[in-house]
DNA sequence: GACGAATCGTTCGTGGTCGAATAGTTTCGA
DNA sequence: TCGAAACTATTCGACCACGAACGATTCGTC
């Protein structure tokens, strides 16, 4: 009976990313802003000037996610993105005066309703579900670690050759401007 | 303190999407065969033929998200697409011999390791973790419910016209023969 | 029987996500 | 000092995900 189990619990957590997903979109219609955007502005709020590499990480996402997002931040003006004059391998991020003034008018980015039970919830009762969250956080990124070599078999086809054709044309560009303009 | 433990939950929830988005890669390059398209696989094995609708609704996904998968295991020819002659507005969806064969091969969607380890644990915590887990969802989707107008703000710009042009000529295909081959 | 409403699946547009590859910098050892 | 190795951020390619819009089909009603 372990297996009817197992199979709850990933179909939970799967609603559940999908709720996080919906709630993003949500956000998104309202207050032009998605999830992660907002977690991204919120962190950079907190902490203050980060480099991107760093922001990436305090949200836990990729450095390349981090980038697109930043893009986006970046083409709308909430943030700001300045080579770093000590170490120009580094790319230092910030909020600009209207990303700033944003976050202070953005909700949170947990689903508000949950946000609401959650706290009329006895606190014994939110430590129990933060205390099975970080569990499962646990037994997945544990087994991450040991995630063995990544065999690489190909992007997924298991045949026909893709034939990329090379896209040149991109001349490095200095962070000052903004990048990936695909509108004008 | 609930500040603190919403951030943390909120924090645990986002690792978790992380992680199940890792573990998809990683069956990705060892099956050739990404999470979401495991699970779609396995539910065809489990239901037998269906519509492509119900597929969705019993994964949990879009229709749209639905299509995108059947095109790719349709073109890697896992499954078979076939319009349903009694009511022709809908695509009855159904495995192949290959696809069969590879749901008997394939792992389960959920992490290995953490299947494993929760296997492990005693079924008291196990339930513990799924009843937790049910509850957020049942929180989170009782929020989608009342999830109001959708004011439609627009597509997430606040200003610069998108200027789309039209790309027409997208004949209607017939399902049999296979679509969005951007390959050959 | 015909026409509007509902239903089904797909397409389009946007965005998040990552790994691999790449370009620019810095560091460190020979 | 000079070049290899390491590091930082970005670009590229692939996938998943959704809402809106669309075309095809069916249903309901008159």
């Amino acid at each position: 009976m372990t297996e009817g189990i197992e199979e709850s619990i990933l179909r939970s957590l799967r609603r559940i990313v999908r709720g996080i997903d919906l709630y993003s979109r949500q956000l998104a219609t309202r207050y032009s802003l998605t999830g992660p955007q907002l977690v991204c502005l919120r962190q950079l709020s907190k902490a203050g000037a980060v480099s991107a590499g760093e922001l990436a990480e305090s949200v836990s996402v990729s450095k390349p996610t981090a980038s697109g997002i930043l893009d986006r931040l970046d083409l709308r003006g909430l943030v700001r993105r300045v080579r770093d004059e000590a170490d120009r391998r580094r790319v230092i991020v910030d909020l600009t005066a209207a990303g700033a003034e944003l976050v202070r008018t953005a909700p949170t980015p947990l689903q508000q309703r949950l946000a609401e039970r959650l706290g009329k919830l006895p606190s014994a009762e939110q430590e129990e579900i933060d205390r099975v969250l970080r569990r499962i956080v646990e037994m997945m990124e544990a087994q991450a670690l040991d995630a063995a070599p990544m065999l690489t078999v190909g992007p997924l086809t298991a045949d026909a050759s893709v034939e990329s054709g090379g896209a040149p044309g991109v001349e490095s560009i200095d962070v000052e401007r903004t990048r990936r303009v695909e509108g004008s």
